[in-house]
This record gives structure tokens, sequence and C-alpha cells, in this order.
DNA sequence: CTGGTTGCAAAACGTTTGCAACTCT
DNA sequence: AGAGTTGCAAACGTTTTGCAACCAG
């Protein structure tokens, strides 16, 4: 798996040891189980599948731990967290297959990640008519996929 | 299905009365409450903004009631959930001020509406391509309103 | 050695449910 | 009268916190 610089797991390691070294903070078991956890998928993953993953790379680790090495990473930079509709949260090392879009479906909650110029016209709008600085990949668009709609409605499809 | 838009407040608990009798339901205090909660604004509120509104309107009725009403007037089509970033949900009825997107400022969380056509052409890509039926209004986009913007980064605004 | 980090248990949080009482139709 | 609805309390699932033990630097 690649990150954001192109290297492999045992280099995002290091690399990321680095960067809390540098803040005072330490790379421990339960933060290489994480982000082990993350480099081995290029998708996205809820709370409850990195914990999942984590216990099975580290299954001594707490569910707590977790959490709080989420939270350190993504103020470390090292991981985004994408919000999905009805509460959920996914989250991705970053820079994980590039920066991208995230769709979701509404009916069988699948997620297909998008090419950001999809929204970059619209970023320019939004920008030019509200001032408002658009960050197109913190939320997931919500919408049906082709295979549910087909059986939302299937006639037309 | 019928829209409340351009109703008054009094219009709106009758339509919505028949809608409910219509299918077995009932019109009682706590659902004129959340209505009249929900037609005092023109914008969106969040679940404890709803409580606290209902609270001022008819102080004896539950939490729970507003968790139950919301779902049923959600289940009628008279009202519509948004979801914000960071698991939050804004409720609105579903005609007021036409159908719309909206925007959350990921600082301050002020959210603007904006007009539907911003994404019509997005949304066309994106069924043209992926298959995908974009529902643009489910989730509001998320990003930088130009006062927080200014904040973050100065020199450059 | 020393402070950041952990595991655990308990608290907190927002939401949902079971149920008897109530009320709209 | 009867089905839908309510208020309450208790259950629920998820996330957060307080704290003593631990271990990376």
């Amino acid at each position: 798996m690649q990150s954001p610089t192109g290297e492999t797991s045992s280099e995002l390691l290091e690399t990321v040891a680095a960067m809390l070294r540098a803040k005072g903070e330490r790379m421990t078991a339960p933060r290489r189980a994480v982000l082990t956890a993350l480099a081995q998928t290029s998708g996205h993953l809820t709370m409850e599948e990195v914990v999942a993953a984590v216990d099975q790379i580290a299954p001594q680790v707490h569910r707590t731990s977790v959490y709080r090495t989420l939270a350190a990473l993504c103020d470390l930079g090292v991981v985004q967290h994408v919000h999905l509709g009805h509460g959920a949260t996914a989250y991705h090392l970053t820079g994980a297959g590039g920066p991208h879009l995230h769709a979701q479906c509404r009916e069988c909650g699948r997620i297909m990640d998008l090419p950001t110029d999809l929204l970059t016209e619209v970023a320019r709008r939004m920008g030019e008519l509200h001032g408002f600085e658009l960050d197109a990949t913190h939320v997931a668009l919500s919408g049906l996929c082709l295979d549910c709609a087909r059986q939302v409605n299937p006639h037309t499809h």
C-alpha cells in the first residue's frame, strides 16, 4: 500500500514515528496497529472496521486506544476523516489513492471514490459568489448507486 | 404529495392533519408544537434546537415525543433532514424556502442555503459516468465561510 | 527517569424502547 | 370504543474521561 509520499507500510511507520517525535509524542504498538490497519486497505474504514482490523493485528489493543490514536493521527494530519450520512464517519490515510471525493449510496452504504475535479468548478463558483471555501473531500455526497436505483425504481432504469 | 409551501402556520397544521388522518394517524399537541417550531424559522434546526423551541411552545412535551414526531413527519414527507458534519443532523419543513442545497462552515457551524442548480451539472455527470443518482440536498457541503477563512488565513483574504 | 500513553472501569452522551395511561377520531 | 400516541424510566450503543500502571525516548 502506498502512502502520501509513496512509501511502503514500514516506511510509513518510520515517517509517522518521526513526525510524532518532532512533537514530543511517541510511536507505540497501538499506533502501529492502527496505521497498519489503515494501510492494509485502499478504502475507507469506519470506527468499527478499524477496531476489527486492529483486533486482527494486535488483539490486546483496547478500543479506547483506537479512538485516541485516530484522534492523534488526525491531529498530526496523517489520517483524515470523511463524514458519511447518518452520523457515520470513515477514516483513511491522508493521500491514500491521492486526494479524492466520496459519494455514498444511501441504500447500501457503499462508498465510491470520485476525482476531485468533479467539484472544482462548483468550488470556484461558491468562492466567487459567496466567499465560501469549499472542502469537497470532507463530506461524502449522498445518493443512489446504479444497483439500488434499479431496485427502488425498476422501470426507469 | 402536497407541499406546505406558502401556507400560513395554521394552514400548515390543517394540511398536515389531513395527511396524517389519511394514513390513519393523528394530529396531536406534540406534533403541532414541533410543526410550529419548524415553521417559526426559515432555517434548519438541530435536534437540540427543536427540543428547545418545542419547550417554549409546549413545555409539557417530552423529549422522546420530539424524536418520535420528527420521525413521523419525515415519514410523511413533511419534514426533511440534512446531514451536517460531525454527526449532527438538521431538520426543516420540506417546502421551506423551496428545494435548496446546504453548505456548512466547519469553523463556526453556520449553514448557508444555496440554489440547487449549483450541482445539477455535477449530478448529470455522475449519473452519466457512474450511474449514481445524486441527492444533493441530503448532505451539507463542508468548507469555510468568508469570515472564518479570514481568521484562519488572514493574509490570503 | 519522566512524561506521554495505555488498559480498564465508570461516566457521559444522544437515542431508542417497553409499557401503562391517555386522547384523538 | 379502540387504535394511535404520549410521558416516563430504563435500556441501549457509542464515545469520553479519570486514574494507576506502563514503557518509549
